[in-house]
DNA sequence: AGCGGCAGATCAGTATACGGAATATAGCGA
DNA sequence: TCGCTATATTCCGTATACTGATCTGCCGCT
């Protein structure tokens, strides 16, 4: 999933891409190319050119004081979901059909390293087994554009899904979720790995607007009127 | 679909995309952004910017001499429309449920033009007008990931569509394909645009691997041992 | 005539610099 | 002490300059 190429635009993007699938960014910081230009020891160009990418694929939002990491609102989740209904039953089933030996193993070993993490209470951790999981069967995705577009869709929600691991009933849930379509790879039978999945998307859709729901409610509480500019920037 | 906005990047995105959409660039030019910089009475960076991000879309191509437009392969092709399928049909469903007065104008308008132009024989009027019958029901999907998603992956074979139409019989098809769909958007048939929507992606696959072929087999032709450098940047 | 190497040209990548817009802050008056 | 205005700051957008890699074409060698 590293890819340091060789520019200077790749290796920042790909560092802050990846900073993003761990939730290591609050949507609270602000990122600012020339900081990150000196922690790097580049200049403010090719910091600036990754920063830009990342909004224009949807991860970032520009402000007038730095970057910030884009917060979903409730229709967003919905849109979003109802995109990732449409695809990733149907990829997984296809993932299930062509999957090698060696993917099953990879597969194993991130669903291990899944449950070592519940019970060990390491929510980052959990985040990045889960990670593995997902990159693991979508690399039995025969369909590049396929799995690119699964790939990117899922990355959405890292911010969000820090927020559904916190709470141990919907980890837990969620996780019970997961085995199941672990068993049904493992069983190499497509039409179980596509109903599963479609149930896990209905309820991974449930947790993360109930946990949305949350967040928003409380940040209108402890900031009642507190304003947020978002510029230009078209989407 | 145009958006001026009020900075350069997005006025050159723009007009490059535009452009892109109407095959008004062919995959053997190459597009370098001083070029672009010195037409558009502007310095390098809004151009390069745009560039990189079509390139990062997937439009173009970075080779070591200037931008070129991608040219898909056939794989490209078949998995491009398998993520398509999976989208199209239940989006324009939902486009035919939710179709306001105003949209079936806008669409009823596109067909007559289309079939305007093709009566006319006008390749890139024909173009035109296709681009607007879809845009219009997209206009209709209230989810605006899922129609962003639909769209760019239906930019993607501008460049290719352009030799569809070409052929006669082929372009009759399509737009006999396209009728049946627009009496089903008249009808407010959400479950018959759905399936004439996917009729119509078959259909539209078809002639786009053929008019694909044909085209590599002409170039493999004129051009025997012709070679052609893609250069680093792993997207 | 064909082949290999050298020099110039081209163009992407990166660095530095400047201007402007929006925001934060300090100073002033009530 | 509070509100308003002027100044300072921050940071984006754009411009210009430099560097290095790669390609092309020329020239000499065989």
């Amino acid at each position: 999933m590293v890819k340091p190429s060789d520019n200077l635009v790749d290796t920042v993007y790909s560092d802050l891409r990846s900073k993003l699938q761990r939730s290591a960014i609050s949507p609270s910081v602000r990122l600012v190319d020339t900081e990150i230009a000196a922690t790097n020891g580049i200049s403010r160009m090719p910091a600036r050119e990754a920063l830009l990418r990342l909004v224009a694929e949807g991860y970032l939002i520009g402000t007038t004081r730095g970057f910030a990491v884009r917060e979903l609102s409730l229709e967003d989740i919905s849109g979003l979901f109802e995109v990732r209904r449409q695809l990733e039953p149907r990829a997984a089933a296809s993932a299930a059909r062509d999957m090698t030996s060696d993917i099953e193993e990879e597969l194993t070993a991130a669903m291990n390293r899944v449950e070592q993490m519940l019970n060990s209470n390491d929510i980052s951790g959990l985040l990045a087994a889960n990670v593995e999981f997902r990159n693991a069967w979508l690399k039995a995705v025969s369909n590049p554009h396929m799995a690119a577009t699964i790939s990117r869709f899922m990355d959405y929600f890292q911010s969000v899904r820090l927020g559904t691991f916190t709470d141990p009933g919907t980890a837990e849930r969620y996780i019970d979720g997961l085995s199941r379509i672990y068993s049904a790879f493992l069983a190499r039978d497509p039409l179980m790995v596509q109903d599963r999945m479609t149930l896990f998307m209905f309820a991974a859709e449930e947790a993360y607007l109930s946990v949305r729901r949350r967040q928003l409610q409380e940040a209108a509480e402890t900031r009642p009127g507190r304003r947020r500019n978002t510029r230009r920037r078209t989407a």
